[in-house]
This record gives C-alpha cells, structure tokens and sequence, in this order.
DNA sequence: CGCGTGACTTGTA
DNA sequence: TTACAAGCCACGC
C-alpha cells in the first residue's frame, strides 16, 4: 500500500485523510475538518483542498457541508450540490426545508476551540454632521 | 509583491 | 433574512 503520503508536500492529504474518517450517516463542517486534520482555523484551505478533487476520488467529500449545514456546493455547483444531497441522503441523513443538513447528523464539536481576543474591530464609520463637532 | 477570487467562518449592522 | 468586515490559505495574472 502506499508507504506513505505526500508528507508536508501539503495539507491536503491531512484534509483528505479526515475526511475519510468522517462516519457514514454523518457530516462535519470544513472548519471542523480543518480542525480534524489538525489545521485549526484554515476552514478555507478545506474547501480548497475538497475543490481539487477529482470527480473519480474516493474521498468521501459530500460528508463535508458549510456551517449551519447548508451545501456550500449549492451555490457555486448546483449539480454536484445535488449530487452531495442524494449521497448523504442515501446514507440516512436528513435535510430540512430550507436543503440544509439536519444538525442531528453534524459531529459534535470536542472541547471547545478557545477563541482568543481576536475581536474585530467594528467598522467604525463616523456619521457626518454629528454632534460632536470641531 | 499586490489583487481578485474561491466547496469557509464568525460577528455585527 | 442579507451585506460587510476581518482572518485564513492557495492560485493565476
């Protein structure tokens, strides 16, 4: 078998091989698959490394939905949105009215991914003609 | 190196 | 509900 994979040629084998641990009957959003293969806060590097994939892969990428449960592909690829929907659907999981994934089939999130101080600075726009005038 | 864009996320307005 | 901002990574121009 393959001896070893692309070491850290790249993340994208570490998204990989946690999506394949993803349960069947269950899904998991990017960020928490990022957290998964052990590339916290890198959401965005999940969807970029689902996108690579080609249509004859293994990976069970439909197991992978946005936050909430929505199918990001739905926007961007209605067909392989639908395409994920009828494959997680054929593994029992169920949908609400609005197409998103019910929440029962979305992994828990372990322990609770401390958010420090990153509070983002509010855009402050200062209103014209205000009081405080000088 | 900068910009724009993309299967992302969260908080605020 | 939508829109925007900020943070993140990768790629093409």
């Amino acid at each position: 078998m393959g001896t070893q994979v692309a070491r850290g040629a790249g993340s994208y084998e570490r998204i990989y091989r946690a999506v394949r641990r993803i349960p069947r009957g269950q899904v998991v959003t990017y960020g928490q698959l990022a957290d998964l293969a052990g590339l916290p806060r890198r959401a965005r590097l999940a969807g970029y490394a689902l996108a690579a994939l080609h249509g004859s892969t293994s990976v069970p990428w439909h197991r992978v939905v946005g936050a909430g449960g929505r199918l990001s592909l739905m926007r961007r690829s209605p067909d392989a949105g639908l395409t994920q929907r009828i494959r997680l659907e054929n593994e029992g999981v169920r949908f609400d009215a609005r197409g998103r994934v019910d929440l029962k089939a979305l992994v828990r999130r372990r322990g609770r991914p401390e958010r420090p101080a990153v509070k983002r600075g509010p855009p402050v726009r200062p209103r014209r003609g205000s009081t405080s005038a000088t």
